[in-house]
DNA sequence: TATATTTGACCCTG
DNA sequence: CAGGGTCAAATATA
């Protein structure tokens, strides 16, 4: 089994235990849990969210690793993978070394190379939870030839490791994460979210489901509305409305739970 | 000891 | 075949 693999079953393992202490609280309504139930079921969401994006990053990761990865149909399929790029030029008015790109999400680098016609080397960085929230996000970096002040960065990919139980427990719209987050900024990441702007939109959705590759999204969303009375049309938000009196919801939820007694076949 | 970085090798694409 | 991107072992660092 591959590390990614147990990845997946640990956290499905731990999504089943969260559901288990839902029920018993649901069950047991005078019972003080400790924890209330809509942050049971935002743990839950979480983890559901993050074994679709671990699977996800499991089956690409196969794919290019197996035998057959040089069939046509394979190719065909890369060739129709377009990544969503977004092209950067950030200025650091410090001028210090170091890493002054830190547009505040977790960077891990994982090459450099010396391109061709280019003075600087270029930096291969890719999201800290790329293996456990899955995250594909990736950058490239390098400092420009003709002012050492400058770099040019390429971002690839959005952000999917938004997702922290702190910021599912509430609805926070976008235009208020990004405002908290500006007044954390030291002057130099505020040029990033500047001309960032658009980019930035992006990366600060806190909890989306807009990967085009998730095929089963309906299939998903249909799950989470029967959950969720309450979620809204245009897709699934933070927010959860949980009503004690709402027995649909509850009996929706003791059947999945019914199906999911063992992981032990995976 | 766990996590991050470096860097040469390898793979894919044009 | 060249060049760009990624992997993964070795190494560094906290």
């Amino acid at each position: 089994m591959l590390m990614e693999e147990k990845l997946v079953v640990k956290e499905l393992e731990q999504g089943k235990e969260l559901a288990n202490q839902l029920m018993n609280s649901l069950n047991n309504p005078s019972s003080s849990s400790k924890v209330s139930n809509e942050v049971l079921i935002s743990e839950i969401l979480s983890c559901f969210q993050n074994t679709i994006a671990m699977m996800m990053n499991l089956d690409k990761k196969t794919l290019k690793r197996s035998p057959e990865r040089s069939d046509q149909s394979n190719k065909k399929r890369r060739m129709l993978e377009k990544k969503k790029t977004e092209k950067v030029k950030i200025c650091v008015g410090t001028g210090q070394e170091g890493t002054p790109l830190d547009d505040g999400h977790c960077w891990r680098k994982y090459g450099q190379k010396y391109i061709h016609g280019f003075k600087n080397p270029r930096g291969y960085y890719r999201c800290t939870h790329r293996f456990t929230r899955g995250c594909l996000a990736v950058k490239q970096v390098q400092k420009s030839d003709t002012n050492p002040m400058c770099y040019e960065v390429k971002y690839v990919e959005s952000h999917t490791c938004d997702i922290t139980p702190s910021t599912t427990k509430h609805s926070v719209s976008d235009a208020k994460q990004s405002d908290d987050t500006i007044k954390h900024m030291k002057p130099e990441e505020l040029m990033l979210s500047i001309e960032d702007l658009d980019y930035k939109k992006d990366i600060f959705r806190t909890f989306s489901f807009s990967n085009p590759e998730i095929d089963d999204f309906l299939e998903w969303k249909d799950l989470m509305e029967t959950l969720s009375p309450t979620t809204s049309e245009s897709g699934i938000t933070n927010e959860f409305h949980v009503s004690p009196t709402d027995d649909s919801c509850f009996s929706s939820l003791e059947n999945i739970l019914g199906s999911t007694h063992d992981l032990s076949w995976m």
